[in-house]
DNA sequence: TATCATTTCATAGCTAGCTATGCAATGATA
DNA sequence: TATCATTGCATAGCTAGCTATGAAATGATA
């Protein structure tokens, strides 16, 4: 069978991600911070008070993952989860002064990795390819919702 | 400050990776196999009896990631590991019956995988997208080869 | 209103990645 | 040849993903 390891998008793409991951955490691992975190704290920055349920479908990530990266950011001093008022089963995250002032550097970090990553490709190509990775992505993702038991 | 996550390669990257994950672990599982496993298999499929140092290169993980990837393999009967005789601190690894027989089936299923992934993509942008993540992912390697510590 | 289903979250236990560290075998050298 | 550095690997302990399962709060209904 003919199956060549650098012709495979799911190779590659793991093997990408590793790249970055080993990146970024290196540019952020000074302010305390990790990659499962990041995430979750651009959902937040974005709007603060989230609930989990609502962080998970953001991130899509299962929910027991998404419980157990926040329990690191609360213990991490970043997040403090909060019960609803009106309904004592959800718990709504909220950002610390801490991880409200990390968004600026940890920004910076992120930017600077992805612009260092992608430095090798013309602009175009870095456009064209982030397009493609965003097609992939919502077209899986749709397919996953349509899934029995999926949909919401 | 202007960081949109769905313009981020990295975060994409990070994304894209999980959904290949998963589509291919669901896949293997019947097979009695893992993503971790997967790249280790390409590899001794190609050429069998390969040190565990050379593996470790091929796949660009961390030492201790490929000696508990091959732990695993061990247990589970895919691979035993010898000693070389003449260099009694290198571990030749080698692949036991089971692991030869499942190549066809996991290869099958790895490229089904990918096919459908990139199923929303016409064929020219499969090309296109698979060429653009091997030229990140080799540019980068060479930056991470001339680092000092880091280079062979 | 008592019961049952649903929703939301937490926890246990696994894989797969990482860094840091230790150990044994080998190689180099005084 | 005894000592010391290097090489190859294993282990400890962490993050971050997953599935499976349980528990508590809420909602629906007999």
């Amino acid at each position: 069978m003919d199956f060549v390891k650098e012709d495979s998008a799911g190779f590659l793409a793991n093997h990408l991600a590793r790249i970055f991951a080993r990146g970024l955490s290196a540019r952020i691992r000074p302010l305390g911070l990790t990659t499962g975190a990041f995430p979750a704290l651009l959902a937040l920055w974005e709007k603060d008070g989230q609930t989990q349920k609502q962080l998970t479908g953001l991130l899509d990530v299962e929910q027991a993952t998404m419980a157990n990266t926040l329990s690191r950011m609360e213990r991490d001093g970043l997040v403090r989860r909060l019960r609803d008022e009106t309904d004592g089963r959800v718990q709504r995250i909220w950002l610390t002064e801490t991880a409200r002032n990390l968004r600026e550097p940890a920004l910076q970090a992120a930017m600077e990795e992805n612009r260092e990553t992608l430095a090798p490709l013309s602009e175009t190509d870095r456009r064209h390819f982030i397009r493609l990775l965003r097609a992939i992505i919502e077209s899986s993702q749709a397919r996953r919702s349509a899934e029995p038991g999926k949909g919401d």
